[in-house]
RNA sequence: GCGCUUGUAGCUCAAUUGGAUAGAGCAACGGACUUCGGAUCCGUAGGUUGAGGGUUCGAAUCCUUCCAGGCGCGCCA
């Protein structure tokens, strides 16, 4: 709707405009004012153009609006308030229109034209040997927020999980458990079981600190990196056993989280292995690269260290292996030349944003992107605190585990489940836990601006009321249940919606919005705009829930378009939910 | 030291990217046909948007100087 108001307001206003010498107006556009005294949109054209036009605000908005008066099919009233707002006011009719044929339509997202933008998601990048903990967790949702919103829109995505797969971590781990592999398969005893990830990530924090103080075991450790990057056969057989038991952890959290990860999307820095030497010479051949300390390096003038001093970018070190910067470098390469992508998102935390910022100068300065003019996106954000406004830690100092942390919140959830809705089987009521154990925990993540830190609370995150997942759910639980009261398929029910009173016209104007939240999240990469919108919608929901009585509504029609309303709620607040990855339950 | 980032009601967060009287939830107080699910709704109270200066019709938002927190700054990722 919004977008044929704008058409209908250029096409109306390009006279008036043409008589000021005004020729660009296409940036004119209409917002909706946050009171709804101020109309169903405002225009501040006349106070943008005023300077342009020569002309005094109010009285070009005055003529703007006696030009828009003339349309009469769309507005009841259109007016000047203030410093030169105009005020626009709709017919309810245009109103019932569009949201009719709104409803019409199978998609609630508009798709983008052309095949839209070849797009990658990078994010949540697990370690490999290292079981899941709550650092893992923003990245992993938001990023698939992300890929679901910027896929719904109709771009090419493709998920990526960059791994950490590969390294002297790797080698220790192989240096320690490869003994225990070998003793578990003599015997025919079922690996998967017995050396279970968290197994693995004991043995890794051994070796680990054993390395430091004994040389024997680190030098132990460096030949079997060596093997390993040799492309030793039996080095290699044990890595890919460990990513597998590794991984299979992983994907269990995964389902559980629903996020939409799988095999396919592995690509960590094993992958890019091979592509690290050439991606090195191809840097040299820019003539950008130079040896400092013995570390091949490129250094951009916009970066500077501690002292004022450059600071260098490293992509080979001194011992002649690779770091991070050229594993990054060589993804670059590979997504722009063989995936094609045109934009290029990382999900990974703010501490990163200095490194993404290099990284992506470097690639452009040395012109490794076969498609130069590729997006590259770092999408930061901040720490989960716990209630001590510290980094969310055990009591033991221990970074939360992630399998914990989802459990106890599906403990939680069921706990009030089982209060507030002792009626339902006791499978049912597992089921509903875990639907809002685990939204209520991505919802609570999703609905905060990422730039800021967030402080972790279970009881404000189940909470039934204010800006939480629950709440949501509850709104749409509310309206399956009409349709369950009435005996109504709520699948196949249709019906032409009109307008009796405010809380009806409120909650219409307001699901029309629903498809510029979704464009919104895919422009900024800021989920919690969705958010936001789902609640106000559900909110408004709420209150004409309360207002509009829809199976005791006498009359015919207005009950009819009532449960045509609520229906498309529950299709819009469903398919908002499903794009945050969180389930919507019929009942709860 | 330099850079990035944050500072909004007692608490947790918004604010359509420069728009109108800065909005929600929690907590407090007061209400709502014995209810289409009260897991709800409506209202009251609560603010010098960290502080000062500037830009303009208009600033929480942009510029600038301070104050306070968090993070980062050569071979970890």
């Amino acid at each position: 709707m919004k977008k044929r108001l704008i058409t209908l307001i250029h096409q109306n206003l390009a006279g008036l405009f043409a008589r000021y010498g005004i020729e660009d107006y296409s940036f004119i556009d209409v917002q909706v004012p946050p009171d709804k005294a101020n109309g169903d949109f405002s225009l501040n054209a006349a106070m943008k153009l005023a300077k342009a036009a020569k002309c005094a605000p109010q009285k070009l908005a005055a003529e703007m609006v006696a030009s828009l008066e003339t349309e009469k099919d769309w507005f009841a009233r259109v007016e000047v308030a203030g410093p030169g707002f105009i005020n626009l006011f709709l017919a309810n009719n245009v109103i019932e229109d569009s949201f009719n044929k709104l409803v019409a339509q199978k998609d609630l997202v508009e798709q983008a034209a052309a095949g839209g933008e070849a797009t990658i998601i990078d994010y949540s990048s697990v370690n490999i040997a290292k079981q899941m903990h709550v650092g893992h967790l923003r990245s992993t949702i938001i990023g698939d927020v992300l890929a679901r919103v910027i896929e719904a829109l109709g771009n090419p995505v493709v998920r990526q999980n960059h791994l950490g797969d590969w390294g002297l971590p790797m080698a220790m781990v192989i240096w320690k458990a490869g003994p225990e592999i070998a003793a578990i398969e003599q015997r025919k005893g079922d690996l998967a079981r017995e050396l279970t990830l968290a197994r693995l990530e004991e043995l890794y924090k051994g070796v680990s600190a054993e390395c430091k103080d004994n040389p024997a075991t680190a030098a132990a450790c460096a030949e079997c990196l060596v093997r390993l990057q040799n492309g030793d056969s039996q080095m290699l057989d044990l890595w890919h056993k460990i990513v597998r038991i590794s991984m299979a952890e992983v994907y269990r959290i995964y389902r559980l989280l629903d996020v939409k990860l799988v095999e396919e999307n592995e690509c960590g820095e094993s992958f890019y292995r091979d592509m690290l030497a050439e991606t090195v010479a191809e840097i040299d051949k820019s003539g950008k690269m130079v040896e400092s300390q013995g570390a091949r390096c490129v250094f951009l003038d916009e970066f500077k260290g501690k002292d004022g001093s450059p600071l260098p970018v490293i992509v080979q070190k001194t011992d002649g292996a690779f770091n991070y910067g050229t594993f990054d470098l060589a993804a670059l390469r590979y997504r722009t030349a063989k995936l094609k992508a045109q934009r290029i998102v990382y999900v990974t935390d703010a501490r990163q944003a200095l490194h993404f910022k290099q990284i992506f100068a470097v690639a452009r300065a040395v012109g490794i992107l076969a498609l130069p003019d590729v997006k590259l996106e770092h999408v930061p954000f901040g720490t989960i605190l716990g209630e001590d406004n510290k980094p969310l830690k055990t009591r033991s100092g221990e970074n939360v585990k992630l399998a914990e942390l989802l459990d106890e919140a599906i403990e939680r959830a069921y706990q009030v489940v089982k209060e507030k809705n002792p009626g339902l089987s006791e499978e049912r009521k597992k089921e509903v836990a875990r639907i809002v154990g685990i939204g209520a925990v991505k919802y609570a993540d999703l609905s905060q601006n990422r730039n800021n830190d967030y402080v972790f609370s279970f009881d404000r995150m189940l909470a039934l009321n204010g800006n939480t997942a629950p709440y949501l759910q509850y709104a749409h639980a509310r309206i399956c249940s009409i349709f369950r009261k009435a005996g109504l398929d709520i699948d196949a029910f249709a019906a032409a919606a009109v307008v009796s009173q405010v809380e009806e016209r409120d909650l219409m104007m307001k699901l029309m919005e629903f498809n510029q939240a979704v464009v919104a999240v895919a422009i900024e990469l800021r989920p919690h705009i969705l958010c936001n919108y789902l609640y106000e919608l559900a909110a408004c929901f709420s209150s004409f829930y309360d207002k509009c009585p829809v199976l005791s509504c006498e009359d015919a029609k207005v009950r009819d378009s009532r449960l045509a309303i609520s229906n498309f709620t529950r299709r819009t607040l469903a398919k908002g939910l499903e794009l945050l990855g969180i389930s919507a339950p019929r009942e709860m």
